[in-house]
DNA sequence: AGCGAGATGAGCT
DNA sequence: GCTCATCTCGCTG
């Protein structure tokens, strides 16, 4: 079952960031569905956060779904060949997202092998933001989709302790200044299915 | 096992 | 025209 609107729609990016730890992503296609259990995030705090594709209020196509309501997804292109997966979170007009860094395979471990075969190990299958929206089939497609529908949602799966949380700065957003060093990324500590150590 | 570079295109200035 | 919320390969040691 789909977590309820109302777990998204807070106001705490950085708690929800932390409380999706351990929950299950799962993504339905013609080719079957496959879910992994959320062992990383990162929290983009909108407006005030340089690192953040919404800094200064900045509205553009891309970006269109960061403003909208909370509990849908953000999937945008980078780096010319990888998609990345958020959720969007706050109040509708508070353009936050939390971005899905590395989940740890759990239904459907061979369509995602399929899909990505140079992954050698099974610890390189969905270890990364690119690398996890190949193995479950997330493009650009998705963006926009509702996570409480059927197509991707995520539920409730395991319950992370907070002592076993680890957090530290954002990977790959050197530019933003002193927003580079906030301790916005979280991870199960000692998971094999986290991005960098 | 660690590092540097190339891939590849949308989005913004 | 350059930057980018990345990944993989091939070189070095």
């Amino acid at each position: 079952m789909p977590l309820p609107r109302k777990f998204y729609a807070r106001e705490n990016t950085a708690k929800i960031a932390r409380e999706l730890l351990g929950k299950l992503l799962v993504v339905s296609s013609p080719e079957g569905r496959v879910s992994g259990m959320i062992v990383e995030t990162e929290a983009y705090l909108g407006a005030i956060d340089r690192a953040a594709h919404s800094f200064g209020g900045r509205r553009t196509k891309r970006n269109e779904v960061m403003y909208g309501e909370p509990g849908f997804a953000y999937v945008f292109f980078v780096y010319g060949m990888y998609n990345q997966f958020n959720c969007v979170t706050g109040a509708a007009g508070t353009p936050h997202a939390i971005l899905i860094r590395g989940v740890e395979p759990v239904d459907g471990v061979e369509l995602m092998q399929k899909r990505r075969p140079k992954a050698k190990r099974l610890t390189d299958l969905t270890s990364g933001p690119g690398k996890l929206c190949i193995a479950m089939g997330i493009d650009r497609s998705l963006n926009g989709e509702d996570l409480l529908g059927n197509k991707v949602f995520i539920e409730r799966y395991r319950t992370v302790r907070p002592a076993s949380i680890a957090s530290g700065k954002r990977i790959g957003i050197d530019y933003a200044g002193e927003d580079a060093d906030l301790p916005l990324r979280f991870w199960i500590a000692g998971n094999a299915f986290v991005s960098r150590k």
